[in-house]
DNA sequence: CTGCATATCTTCTCCATCGTCTAAGATATC
DNA sequence: GATATCTTAGACGATGGAGAAGATATGCAG
């Protein structure tokens, strides 16, 4: 089957989990993507996302346990699959085919 | 204003845009895409979208002459403004924060 | 030279998926 | 029970995408 097409904002959260680890849950990745790619992001955004990440078979998660602080409820971690990198890689490879050349254009 | 949110395929056609300079149109622009991404590209997309970013004010058109060939109907042609210039270095910025140091994890 | 056939390009319409916010739910410690 | 942390759910607009329909040019038969 053909590597699915990513969103753009599925592209920056498959980016960040490789980024943070397989030790990634909802909270590190919002900041994380917050953070670096410098705009809002809410909390139901990534959860929701993630969601669709894995239906579609490009993420996996596994239940954490509890941590020992207040409110430390379990965390559910998440990991890139295969075919998750493989979507990746195809659709940052079809950005720099297109953009190739075209750094002084653009202003990057 | 903040810029806006480019979605994938919008910065695809924002780029290509810019490949091809300001007497860009349809089918040309769909031919690009399709060719440097190496994805299938329906016109109706180009077009859907295009119309989009010409409503958020980050590209403007105008109507060319008939060409003398069999069918050489009108084309609209269309060039990208400051906003839309200023939106996808934005895009492509933060992108390029966020995959920065890991080109050897995502095998680019 | 009139009118139909055909080629090129654009618009329209419909539907699925993506992106986003808000609120609610679950479960841990204090 | 109060409160903090994390996840799920629900609603809705924006984006993405395929294909039919529409507009308008030339080509050609009669």
């Amino acid at each position: 089957m053909a590597d699915a097409v990513l969103g753009e904002f599925e592209q920056l959260v498959l980016i960040a989990l490789i980024r943070l680890g397989h030790e990634a849950y909802g909270v590190t990745l919002c900041d994380e993507i917050a953070g670096r790619a410098r705009r809002a992001v809410s909390l139901g955004a990534v959860y929701k996302t993630l969601d669709r990440l894995e239906t579609k078979g490009l993420v996996a998660s596994r239940l954490g346990e509890p941590t020992a602080e207040r409110g430390g409820r379990r965390k559910k971690h998440f990991k890139v699959l295969a075919a998750g990198q493989r979507a990746l890689k195809q659709s940052l490879t079809s950005l720099r085919r297109m953009t190739e050349g075209l750094e002084s254009e653009i202003g990057l």
